[in-house]
DNA sequence: ATTCTCTCGTTACAACTGCAACTAACTCGC
DNA sequence: GCGAGTTAGTTGCAGTTGTAACGAGAGAAT
């Protein structure tokens, strides 16, 4: 089948732009609220799942690169929502965890990214939403395997 | 249901990491053949459906902002790929439309994109690119409904 | 006609991003 | 245990992107 190429039925479009629209949404509501950009909302929320992580654990968790998290890290470290102790094992590298004031905040941002969740998928059934990742997935990988 | 908030299963997360794994590739095998950016690609891309466009109506089909087609506008006219001509009905706006050397790149461009997309969606039905397609549409209206 | 306001597109400046170079520390071979 | 090669993380610089102000033109009201 020979298809023509127009931009609005192009898959890769269609992804950006609903990406675009989603991260613009987010991004801004945690940047209003909390100052936060979406590198560091990541680390903070890896680093409550993890309890401590060194910046590449973080890396692959968070599929960033390791400028970013160096400074996503030092944003929050400035802020005192993070804490940087020294790894005895690497003295090249350290581990990251959350502070008090970082686990507190963790609190607050957690139950408003699952709302905000919830409100992008208000009319998307539960199988809709696992169909979205299982597709998410899948092109992720075909992406990367080239 | 209480969920509990993991960036792995959050889908706005998903969402931006498969955007970013197919966009870097894109934009990399563009970049390399052509030297263009996604931003000038889409442009040529829809002024070849629709011949002639004012930046504004250019800034609708793309979904760039003004400032972006402005520049990648710019870089396409200085590269001889994109004319411009005056609007007799707006003295402040302009037609764009594709030069000869537009249309001969846009005519090496389009296969490229389209087997690029066939390549990436290799494993996926017929079915399943349409239900993509779908939510994604979906997604990025409720997204901008807010 | 003149003024006031709004819109189109560009420009100027600031913030961000990414690459490449760097420092410091680890590993391995000898 | 010492030097060559690697790796972790940071920093400097350059290119990119976004915000905010701008000039020029259009439209509407008087």
């Amino acid at each position: 089948m020979k298809r023509k190429l127009t931009l609005d039925q192009f898959l890769p479009y269609r992804l950006s732009v609903a990406s675009n629209a989603v991260s613009g949404l987010i991004s801004n509501a945690y940047r209003k609220r909390f100052g936060l950009k979406i590198a560091e909302w990541r680390l903070i929320t890896i680093l409550a799942e993890t309890e401590r992580a060194t910046p590449a654990k973080l890396g692959d968790a968070t599929r960033m690169d390791k400028i970013a998290i160096s400074r996503a890290a030092s944003a929050l470290i400035e802020r005192g929502l993070v804490a940087a102790d020294d790894n005895p094992a690497d003295g090249r590298s350290h581990f990251l965890s959350l502070t008090s004031d970082g686990k507190a905040l963790y609190a607050e941002i957690a139950p408003l990214a699952l709302a905000t969740e919830a409100e992008l998928f208000a009319k998307f059934s539960a199988e809709e939403c696992r169909q979205l990742d299982s597709l998410l997935r899948r092109l992720e990988a075909a992406a990367e395997g080239r």
